[in-house]
This record gives structure tokens, sequence and C-alpha cells, in this order.
RNA sequence: CGGGACGUAGCGCAGCUUGGUAGCGCACCCGCUUUGGGAGCGGGGGGUCGCAGGUUCAAAUCCUGUCGUCCCGACCA
């Protein structure tokens, strides 16, 4: 077969490339570092918003939508949060050919509008927990742009809440790592991911603590997948939202925000896929059975949309193609790029035995069903794909995982995977040193793989990789 | 933003050293034969050579600048 990718092991970077190239996901935009989203691409995203989002509603939180434009003198408010942003802001200083008297910043995520509303939203205990999100695009300005994993604009989810304490607050901002984020991830993407607790270093800019989850990619670096922020009050008091209390006193909210991104499709071709291409999960599949005819003969086309329809009636997203004009490779070629989890194949040959061939993406196995079991085999080999892809996943996390005891073992180890290095043993110090050699602790865990409530706490293991 | 490489048709590239009317493969269009793993043959369309200056009778080719892309760093979802 001719080869339709770069090699993931002769050349990582170029064949991310490629996959997002020639399955027609993605391509740069006219200005530097933005991104269209091309239909394949983007069917990944609904899929991901979609499954998101009744995640996100079961936690209690509403939808609204804030302002794509942002007041300069609102991101001024927070010092840390300025500080950290700057350098990302894009700024727009004329509006109707005339130079605007205050510039306003293209949001780079928005906690600042959102504090301003919840300030004004909030009166009393009763209207807490305020719990919003927002599907919305962002702006950053980046200095180099990879698509799907760092673009200038990109497209996201990100969540912004207020309580009444510092544990309600604390709660939340792990429930929704847990609950949403690695839930998601874990058994949608079906990707393995650690979750944990940022450093000082990598904590998000005016933040107590961000939590993130952190998955493997395929080359061994880490990739952010999700962040979930406690704010504790420093949004509050910028924006002074408070609520009055049952004890007649005024107090001030904690804050959570949190987000995911496209970026998430960058990690799933970089966490699944192989030389053929993207290996799509099948619960995320936007198109989950491909069913195609192999060539024109008698009743193969009438055989393969009956086949298409049972599937669609058993509940599978099932796609039919029964082109005649474009020759079988090729379209078995395109299927396997665009990571399709199951092909059903409809030739005469199979016809002439009352069968048809299931084609199953994770490892390439052809196996003749008769036609009255396709859906029932389908729906088996969809179950079984999934787990079947998270299982590889972890195992190759497991394989690239090692305890070390000293920095320097750490740095070794994060050349190809993760290196679990004692917290006490890294310290703030290493960090920064580990930094020169591009690697970086990706998060804080308990030494039992849990999620810390700070970094005071004793015995923490550092988890350290090169990143995305 | 520093270091390196590269911008020639939608994609991948040759041509540049030694200036002289722009080429190849794939893709695209038409026809016929094909279709069980990127089909074959024949015919055809498409590029002010990233952009702007300069040198020259003449610039894809030489010079300067600029923009963009990729890789490595620094900054980051």
């Amino acid at each position: 077969m001719a080869k339709v990718l770069t090699p993931r092991n002769e050349d990582f970077p170029r064949w991310y490339q490629d996959v997002v190239a020639k399955a027609e996901l993605a391509e740069n935009g006219p200005v530097k570092g933005q991104q269209v989203i091309r239909p394949t691409g983007f069917a990944l995203w609904e899929r991901m918003v979609s499954e998101m989002d009744d995640r996100i509603k079961d936690t209690g939180t509403e939808n609204a939508s804030f302002p794509l434009l942002i007041p300069q003198s609102y991101m001024q408010r927070e010092a840390e949060h300025v500080e950290g942003f700057a350098p990302e802001l894009w700024t727009v200083t004329h509006a109707g050919g005339k130079q605007l008297e205050e510039p306003v910043v293209v949001r780079p995520t928005s906690e600042t509008v959102i504090g301003e509303y919840m300030a004004k939203w909030v009166q009393s205990y009763r209207d807490l927990p305020l719990l919003l999100n927002q599907w919305c695009n962002v702006m950053r300005y980046e200095l180099r742009t990879r698509l799907f994993l760092r673009s200038s604009e990109f497209l996201w989810q990100e969540g912004h809440t207020a309580h009444a304490t510092y544990e309600d607050a604390h709660a939340f901002t792990l429930r929704i790592l847990h609950e949403v984020y690695a839930d998601f991830m874990e058994n949608v993407l079906a990707l393995p991911v650690l979750t944990g607790l940022k450093t000082a270093a990598e904590r998000f800019a005016g933040a107590l603590n961000t939590f993130a989850c952190e998955a493997m990619m395929r080359d061994g670096k880490a990739l952010q997948m999700g962040t979930s922020h406690e704010l504790g009050q420093n949004f509050a008091k910028a924006f002074d939202i408070q609520y009055l209390g049952s004890d007649g006193k005024q107090h001030h909210c904690w804050t959570t925000s949190w987000g995911t991104s496209t970026r998430m499709v960058g990690g799933l071709i970089m966490g699944h896929g192989d030389d053929s291409g993207l290996r799509v999960p099948p619960r995320l599949a936007p198109v989950q059975a491909y069913v195609m005819t192999v060539k024109a003969g008698d009743g193969v086309g009438e055989a393969a949309a009956a086949l298409h329809a049972g599937l669609r009636d058993a509940g599978v997203r099932s796609r039919l193609d029964d082109r005649t004009d474009v020759p079988f490779g090729r379209r078995a070629v395109d299927a396997e790029l665009k990571g399709y989890p199951v092909r059903i194949e409809v030739g005469p040959r199979d016809l002439a035995e009352g069968k048809a061939v299931l084609v199953r993406r994770v490892d390439g196995s052809k196996t003749p069903v008769g036609l009255d079991s396709v859906t029932e085999a389908v729906t088996q080999a969809l179950e079984a794909d999934q787990q079947a892809l998270y299982d590889e996943a972890l195992r190759f996390r497991s394989d690239n995982t090692t305890d070390v005891g000293t920095l320097a073992e750490a740095v070794e180890a994060a050349g190809t995977g993760f290196a679990r290095l004692a917290w006490s043993e890294c310290g703030l110090e290493g960090e920064a040193k580990a930094a020169e050699q591009g690697v970086t602790v990706r998060c804080l865990q308990r030494a039992d793989g849990t999620v810390p409530d700070s970094d005071q706490e004793p015995d923490l293991v550092a988890v350290l990789a090169r990143a995305y």
C-alpha cells in the first residue's frame, strides 16, 4: 500500500501535520496563528461539545453568553491576571475609523467581564452558588502555533462560578475536574488522564490553585487537556462580588473558573492516531460505522443501504458510501485516515454468501458477518473497541512512566515519557532547572495518584515530562 | 522574540550555482476501460515563481527589505 502519512516514529510532528491535512481536519487561516476547522474536524469538536455540555449541565451549571470585547480597565483590576495575560492580548484600538478613547481587548478568557456581572447578580447567600458556563472563541497572541494545539484563536468552554464558602468553591473545582473533565476524557475520548495540582509556576494568572488533566501523547509528551481553577477571593475582591449572609453581614464570594478547548482534538489525534491516520473512539465518533459498497454489482447498493438503515435504526451513527466513481482503495484509505471506528464492506462476493465484512479500525481486523447480524456485530465491536483504545493508551502510559529518585533521572526519563519524582526531591529549584532542559512539572499528586488540596501537603509526587 | 531551514499550480517538488518566454509527480476536468487496498490509457485546464524595492536590454534565478511556514529554544489552553 502506498504510504499516505509520514510514519510516526520517523517524524512525529510531521505525522501530526499530515493527519490534520490528509484527514481534512483543519488548515491555517489567512492571519498568522489562526485556524480554519474543516467539517470533518469540526464534527469531532461538536461531539465533544455535546458530551461535555451534558456533563456540565449535570452539575447544575447553566450556559450564558458574554461579550467578545472587554474594556482594558477590567483586565487591570486583578494584578496577577493582567500581568499573566498581557503578552497574549489582542487589543482593539480603532472602531468606526476612529481611535477609541479606551482600547478594548479581545477576550483571552472572561473572568473579568463575568466577574463584573456576577457582582450585579449576586446579592444574597440565596443567590449562591451561581454556576455559569459559556461556549465561545477566545484569542491569545501566540508566537509559535500549531493547529488545534496552540492557535491565536480557539474555541472553548469556560465555566465561572461563585460560592459562599471556600469549601464549596474548592469542592466544585474538583467536581468539575473529576465528574466533567476526567470522566469525559476517559470514558468518551478513551484517554487516561492524570489529575493533579499545578505548581505555582504553572498556575493560572490570579488563581489560588489550578488543577489539571494531563494526558500522554504517543511521542511520550504531555498534553494539558483541561484546567480547573480555584480563584479564592481574588476576583471577588477585584470585582466586588459580595453577598449578604444569613449573619446579616457582607462577604466576598469564592469563585472558580475552568476550561477545555479545541486543543482536545489535538489530544485525540496524538493520543490514538497511528500510521494510517486517526482512530476515533466509538463514543465520540461522529461517524461510528461506515457502510461502503466495494464495487458495483447486482443488489450491492440496495444491500448497503439496508445495512445502513438498520444501523441507524439501532442508534448507530452510520454513514453510507455507495459511490461507484471512486475506486475502493481510495475510499478505504480515506475512511482509515478519518478514523471511522468500524467499516462495513459489501460487495458481490460477500452478497453471494449472504455476508458483509466488518473491518475494525482499532486493530485492522476483518471479519465476515452474516447480513442479519451486522447491526449486532457492529454494536459489539464499538463497545469493545472503545475499551480497547483506552486500554492501549493506558498501557502505553504505564510503559512510559518511570519512578525516579533524582532530578537528573527525571529529566532523563522525561525524554521518553513521564517521570515520577518526590516533590521534596524536586522542589522549586529543581523545577526551574528541569525547565531549562525542556522538562516541566506537569502536576503534583499524592503518592496514591489522587489530587492534593494544596502544594503544602507532605509526601507529594511531581510528574515531570516534556509538554505541548 | 532568538537560532536554523524553507516559500515556484490545490499538495509534494525540480529549475536558481552559470540571468534569456515556467517544468515534473499527485490532485482536478473530458473520454474509454476499470472498481475486493490510494486504477490504466489518451486528451485537457490551472502558476504576474510569497510580497515590495533594486541591479540588468532581460530576474523564479543576483542584491536589499518585508511577510509567511516548519524545526529548536523562551512564553503559553
